[in-house]
DNA sequence: ACGCGCGTTGCAAAATATGCAACGGAGCCC
DNA sequence: GGGCTCCGTTGCATATTTTGCAACGCGCGT
């Protein structure tokens, strides 16, 4: 373990939220300034961070560079990204795509709403398990017990009034995801932002991704919301189908 | 300075080239094996990096995370954008805009050409000073005793035939660029590509960034790239008045 | 000109990082 | 089914670095 190492990183993490001095840094660090220092430089050196001409540090180009490859890395990303286009065009919502990574839900893409809304979801951040209708439909295709073996280990943070909060309720939605095809987050992360979400299969059938709208409550009722499902079960099948799953209902034999 | 910080960062930069197992980077490395899986371990605490189930390790979300928090903290960058997209969609080529970060003038922002066309500049990636038409636009604009210590600090790296290869060449070369207000890459950095670039300064009219638009040899000759510039410029003079700059021949008094 | 604040430096001491040999598990081949 | 190989991992002793401290230098403001 490398402790100067996880020292850094927080470092970046505290940049995260905007530029800062020195002195800044290090009131907010457990170390000593002239250890923030040391750190800094090296972070500098590397082009992780850059100092301005107040001697602020903020975040530096590499990070965009890796960004930029790491995206480009997942496969999926790039293969899902024309079908979520459409998807987002034809709609006009905001459209994201989540997969695991690890033990958590992602999300690696995002295509911005027609409309002038704001939402949590991020490139990079995760998605709540027991909230995130994508999380839903990702934990849905897991093993029993290995769902039942991460429903037992959540937190269950109630973002919500709707929020669910159990084990017990998790399971229960994730069985009528499973047999259903589809999952909704009502209201469960943000108060005033609904989302229904599709999985995307591998040539296994397994589920691999999963694709979603999210809308304002204010923009789309319930009823709506559900009216997207055609749209979104398309796109989902079609990117599926390049990954080469076959939809059970075509298969020739 | 922390090696261990050292090591890790350059980790990262070897999981750029794409996944690789513990084995593969460890054969890499100038530590032990070991040592390099602790790293590992560190950065995969801390998302950095992720495992996937073949045990392979690929860059993480922190990056995505970071990345877009850095981005959006560039101010300026979302002031341009708009401006940007609007030239983007009226030329349909390439549009870049770069700013010095430290010592070095990076790309902060990219929008593709409507062309199946590709090129080297990345957002995160540094232009090549004696070469690329937005550094050339920044370099222009120094103090000169600050431009005549850059030029004779540069590596004349020889990118293509026409690639200037001395620092006198330059300086000429960035007298004209301040005098007509605009720089030209002719086919300096990439044999196929040439470029256009204008300034975007501040409220004291101080160039704190440059646009350019960047075209493949065979779509536009020369004077068709000239033919670009009444629309790069009314982009440049949007985004610097939207910064608070004044036109000399607009000033009242 | 002086005082203050911030970034930096050199050095001793505190603390960790490192490499090594061996282990355990998984996968493959016979 | 057993043995072998390969890869990721572990515990520990040693090598090496990291850290904090006091003081310094510079720039800015009064």
């Amino acid at each position: 373990m490398s402790q100067s190492l996880l020292r850094a990183l927080d470092l970046l993490g505290e940049l995260a939220a905007g530029p800062a001095t020195l002195d800044e840094l290090a009131s907010r660090a457990t170390v000593h300034k002239t250890t923030v220092m040391r750190l800094l430089h090296d972070l500098e050196e590397k082009r992780f961070v850059v100092r301005d001409e107040q001697q602020r540090y903020r975040l530096g180009r590499k990070l965009f560079e890796l960004s930029s490859l790491a995206l480009e890395q997942r496969d999926l990303r790039a293969l899902a990204r024309p079908h979520l286009q459409r998807l987002n065009e034809a709609t006009g919502h905001t459209v994201h795509l989540a997969a695991f990574e690890g033990p958590e839900v992602t999300y690696i893409d995002k295509l911005e709403s027609r409309h002038p809304v704001r939402m949590y979801s991020r490139i990079g951040l995760t998605a709540a398990l027991h909230a995130a209708a994508v999380a839903k439909v990702l934990l849905a295709d897991l093993p029993r017990e290995r769902r039942e073996a991460i429903a037992a280990s959540l937190e269950y943070t109630q973002f919500t009034a709707r929020t669910l909060t159990d084990s017990a309720a998790l399971l229960a939605e994730l069985e009528d995801v499973a047999r259903q095809g589809w999952a909704l987050d009502a209201s469960e992360h943000e108060e005033f932002v609904h989302c229904i979400a599709a999985p995307i299969r591998d040539e296994t059938g397994r589920v691999v991704a999963a694709a979603s709208c999210s809308v304002p409550v204010v923009l789309l009722d319930r009823a709506g919301l559900l009216g997207l499902l055609p749209e979104l079960i398309s796109c989902t099948h079609a990117i599926s189908e390049a990954l080469g799953w076959v939809r059970a209902d075509t298969k020739v034999g």
